[in-house]
DNA sequence: TGTTGATGACTGACTGGTCATTTAGTAAAT
DNA sequence: ATTTACTAAATGACCAGTCAGTCATCAACA
């Protein structure tokens, strides 16, 4: 009974097929509304919205709401870890170069970018989803894990830094980004961090404690 | 209809009534149970259950669920954190002793207790509740960061340390705790972290970067 | 070039269930 | 007998997920 009748008279077309950009687009509005709300506390309606797209359509794409969730996670971080992967590999200079330059821009951008709410989202969520943990564990933890311990490998074998508990864990390495994750995430608004300073900080520390006080034997 | 007819023939009362343990009880309780299921996922009726108590009692000294989220995050680290700032404050021997024994002994024990839940309760709930993470601040972060600079500064006095990154951000002294909260949270059932070994690294790596080298002037 | 039928991308009102919160009443304690 | 800590059942808001129907698009035919 008359419900298209006067909201349009000379708008274009109510809606458009976009079969193949739609699915980037809701989880590129997805990773918005959860950043701002988290992921309980984003009604699927919410990214619906943001992505102008109406509710029903966002279950053509994304079988739950969950789903989208981990396409979100998996597809912000992972490429960006790969990168890192892949510099760290064709890196042909000095450890600590790499970790004063590459690196520490990587991270320091890294840690300033819509890519710190993964950090949020994974506590949030991670703990009811183990597939999802085990994804991200496998994908993008142990790429880059791996790909520091051979920097750092090499960086002994060569002389350059002394071995030290940061090969072991190598974790440490990466321990300062996940702290800004978290403090830019609760406490930035009472006291905002420079993030970069606090990154740079931190290398110069563990370069420093790693690299191997000059003219004490092993070098080649 | 009939419903308290025989489950309790000869049983005591059906309840008591104890005023003073009960908000201690209950938050007790909602610390269990928002460790395993998260702020929003665990109902109101599970932590009364917990509690062995009533659903509709938590509304008496609690008003709402956010409310009991308060108590509890207020409750379970401010007292130990003022803990850690008094020892530092009354230490008079070295600060590398300090961090190599009971800094590192607290913060492992911290970072295997039920505490780190904390993080994830901040992580998840912080953002929608500035009055919660500035009280937070105020209370908690200010203090702990607060002593640790004092430990730091006086070493640098002493000419025991040198003067670093370190001072300006003593955040990074707890970022592996933080990291170590978070990896337990998240990856813990795919790759257990050994907490102690790897804070024990991480006090090794600073304090060696600190350190000043021996013979570098500015000893008294 | 214009019409038309089929396809499936898309809409939005609706449903069913879950919970936080309220409230009317019960019984422990004094 | 009165007070009030406490229970249990009711209320109502909220929201993920569904589904019956709409309409943009295009191929095939005129």
């Amino acid at each position: 009974m008359s419900q298209q009748d006067n909201h349009q008279a000379a708008t274009g077309p109510r809606f458009k097929r976009r079969k193949d950009q739609r699915p980037e687009e809701i989880a590129e509005a997805a990773l918005e509304v959860f950043a701002e709300r988290g992921f309980a506390g984003a009604r699927v309606s919410d990214v619906a919205e943001r992505a102008g797209v109406s509710k029903g359509l966002m279950y053509l794409y994304y079988k739950t709401k969950q789903d989208l969730l981990k396409a979100v996670i998996r597809g912000f971080i992972e490429p960006r870890v790969r990168d890192v992967a892949t510099a760290i590999d064709r890196w042909d200079g000095s450890a600590a170069d790499f970790l004063r330059g590459p690196f520490l821009q990587t991270i320091s951008q890294l840690a300033t970018s819509r890519a710190v709410i993964i950090v949020r989202l994974m506590m949030a969520e991670g703990p009811k989803h183990p597939d999802l943990t085990k994804y991200y564990y496998d994908h993008v933890i142990t790429v880059g894990l791996g790909a520091m311990s051979r920097l750092l490998d090499r960086a002994v074998d060569q002389g350059e830094f002394r071995p030290s508990g940061i090969h072991r864990f190598p974790q440490l390495l990466l321990a300062p980004v996940v702290m800004a994750a978290v403090w830019q995430t609760v406490f930035d608004r009472h006291q905002p961090l420079e993030v970069h300073d606090f990154l740079t900080a931190h290398i110069d520390t563990v370069v420093s404690a790693m690299t191997r006080p000059v003219g004490e034997g092993n070098e080649p």
